[in-house]
DNA sequence: CGCGGCATTGATCCCGGTCAAAGGTCGTGG
DNA sequence: CCACGACCTTTGACCGGGATCAATGCCGCG
């Protein structure tokens, strides 16, 4: 579903644009980002990226700020957010590492970004970076791929803001967690656990919610032997099945 | 705000992967898409390059189905929507002449697509598409310039699904219509008329709301002298200030 | 003229927001 | 180690915006 289609990048190899003496096979993984990039971009790169560690309720950067840096997470969990003139607040994402913070090809941060816990970051100065992307295809194309993910969960959220009741928000939240933590497990097993990086205040921003709505949600749960809380932000799924009931609308 | 930085591609001209006697300085426009390429992606792109047109209603893939084409829109106005197992639909995006219809790196459609009115089309067979893509990184950054465009409106939408009651959702809806149909005209013209392409359904299908919601918020316009309505998907626009006001959550 | 589809308007209901209070959790300092 | 206090979470009572249900109006077209 997340998945994103390999442009063909054998083909190059016989294209005027790469040169007979230049293969790009020499494409590598750059830093734990996932990034791909030619051996000479990742040198290029090397040379201007910076680490930073944010501490825990850091900002990076306001929205409509000018974009002096990208960044990328390398560690932790941040969330990108926006405000309205009376104080509400959405946010529209939670980062987590590998994900890239910022768009490059803009000119003012879309959104605040917030560490919700103490983050590593790589940051590059959006002009150099941009010059090392507009002449590597294959980080291009690496970074559009990220952003086609995004743009695609950026959708489910309407669709979840648009048109789904609390407590589908909700079960589709936890799920949505469960997931990214565990990538690699099956979705159907029992007894999951799964640590919740942000205050209920930052989920029901994330899910266009209340506190209280959420906190609601949760105790229903609880109630109806789908999770227990432990503690308020450790969250075991004792039946995962029965909560992705929850999560999609029923024919009516 | 919607403004893309433009990758420095004088400087690709001294880099390694564009010989120097291949300068990039031959790239232009494709089509009326607002794309840009080098002279030879284009005639590659015209040589794979179907024009079509799609009725009123007709719908031009589903969403989930694996992906044959990329599509652009030429003209006319379509909708893209998403939707839940008991019916429901939410509108991710209208979209226009110029747009991109689909995300070039995915392996399958995101949402459904249904033309509003007679619409026509580019298509291209997607792979074919890629291989040119990954070839040339001014199309590739082009392409990759709409897309950052689309996520920003995106991140726009969740804000306004998630934290705006539905008055602010309706005026800040007719105020992205006249912007987008009136991109030149100064925002404060009186007396702007603008054209609905679609259903009431389909605004409220996009704004999280019902038909009677919408309707009723045009309603209360039209009594607050904001708006005429010769028709129903015809809205003149007389005091475009106070619907600004309308459109934004005030300081409480 | 009459039909069908879309839009408007009205009456009522209910989900989730608001307001308020109590309970938990955790860090800090005695 | 415990006690305090600040902050976060939970729970309850009530309210209101928007959904639902229903009827009427409007317009184009056969």
């Amino acid at each position: 579903m997340d998945m994103v289609t390999s442009i063909n990048t054998e083909h190059s190899r016989t294209h005027r644009y790469l040169p007979p003496d230049r293969p790009n096979n020499d494409i590598r993984q750059f830093g734990v980002s996932g990034l791909m990039a030619t051996l000479k971009s990742c040198t290029l790169l090397s040379d201007i990226a910076n680490s930073r560690t944010l501490a825990a309720g850091e900002t990076l950067f306001w929205e409509d700020d000018p974009i002096q840096h990208i960044y990328f997470l390398v560690d932790g969990t941040m969330k990108a957010y926006k405000l309205l003139p009376n104080g509400r607040s959405q946010i529209t994402r939670f980062i987590t590492s590998g994900d890239i913070i910022t768009s490059p090809l803009t000119n003012n941060y879309a959104y605040s970004a917030e560490a919700l816990g103490s983050c590593s970051i790589l940051q590059f100065p959006q002009k150099r970076f941009n010059n090392i992307l507009a002449n590597d295809p294959s980080l291009l194309k690496s970074v559009f791929g990220k952003q086609s993910i995004e743009l695609q969960q950026a959708q489910k959220q309407i669709l979840l803001l648009g048109r789904m009741p609390a407590i589908e928000r909700v079960s589709n939240f936890l799920l949505e967690i469960a997931q990214r933590q565990n990538p690699k497990t099956t979705r159907f097993e029992a007894g999951l656990v799964i640590t919740l990086p942000m205050a209920r205040a930052d989920i029901a921003d994330y899910l266009g919610l209340t506190i209280e709505t959420v906190s609601r949600a949760f105790s229903k749960f609880r109630r109806d032997g789908l999770i227990d809380l432990p503690r308020p932000n450790l969250v075991r799924l004792r039946d995962q099945t029965r909560l992705r009931e929850q999560s999609a609308s029923h024919a009516s």
